[in-house]
DNA sequence: CCCGGAAAGTCAGAACCTCTGACCAATATC
DNA sequence: GATATTGGTCAGAGGTTCTGACTTTCCGGG
């Protein structure tokens, strides 16, 4: 919290709100009209569905906000309800047609930066960089 | 935005909140009462002042949102605004002596994390770490 | 010196995000 | 079958952030 040595996961905020609004900008700019919580929602959801509460626990936030969001998401056509065959109090929330095409725009830019990185770190750094953040992860992500 | 094979900046932003969460946590329990937003912007603070567009700028908000956040810092007692002695328009807000002590108490909860991600990773990838993320913090980092 | 543009903040209003608490329905456990 | 648990919704409140309009002050060119 200072700002003489910035803590390594200052520069860990930085460079995802980087990347994050370049995605955000070009999804934006593609007419995709979407919220930063709402996206952060829709990049939790698996291909497969999944259902609200493990989206809540996954996007850390409350069953209630990932439901206020899901509602959205669905009234923009980004994602889908569909019961759950497997438990009638559930239903699986799953992407939609919109959302995929969008998802593949998140997708495309985000390959973009990592080039850029790749660019000015040179691959062997961006490597390790991958590896050592993949290990740091097991001790960070609660749902890895 | 998928889950297949997350993005290194996915990997950012969970290490990012991990330790963020910790460092609330941590304030938390030792009586000192803020929210992320609040937290967020005092990290910015320069030790000798800084004027409130320059900190919304850094921040990444508008100026509106920053002065409507030091107003709740200052009644808490964690900043102080004083007048810019070069520019009777601007003032300056500085750490008062309760920040201080906030953010003493979160430097330390930082070291922790740091001799935890020492433990995990090993010393020489902590310390690769910490030198590609310099490295990627200058097309990054818009204020670097 | 004075005038017009730029910069530092503030005020007002709206939208958005997130939480707590209470609640219902379906499931699992014993 | 009674009870606890789980999946989700409803209601309400608080917190965060934005856009737009405005005031005051500063600065550079006539």
């Amino acid at each position: 919290m200072s700002r003489d040595e910035p803590h390594v996961a200052v520069l860990f905020h930085v460079a995802h709100r980087a990347v994050e609004q370049r995605v955000l900008a070009a999804l934006s700019e593609a007419g995709f009209r979407a919220t930063l919580a709402q996206s952060r929602l829709v990049a939790q959801i698996d291909p497969d569905g999944i259902r609200l509460t493990e989206l809540a626990d996954r996007a850390q936030v409350t069953k209630q906000t990932a439901g206020f969001l899901v509602d959205q998401l669905e009234a923009l056509g980004y994602v889908e309800r569909t019961p759950d065959p497997t438990d009638a109090r559930a239903r699986l929330v799953r992407i939609a047609p919109h959302g995929r095409r969008a998802l593949a725009l998140a997708r495309k830019v985000e390959q973009q930066v990592t080039a850029e990185w790749r660019a000015h770190l040179g691959p062997d750094d961006l490597a390790e960089l991958g590896r050592i953040m993949a290990r740091l992860r097991e001790i960070t992500d609660p749902y890895r």
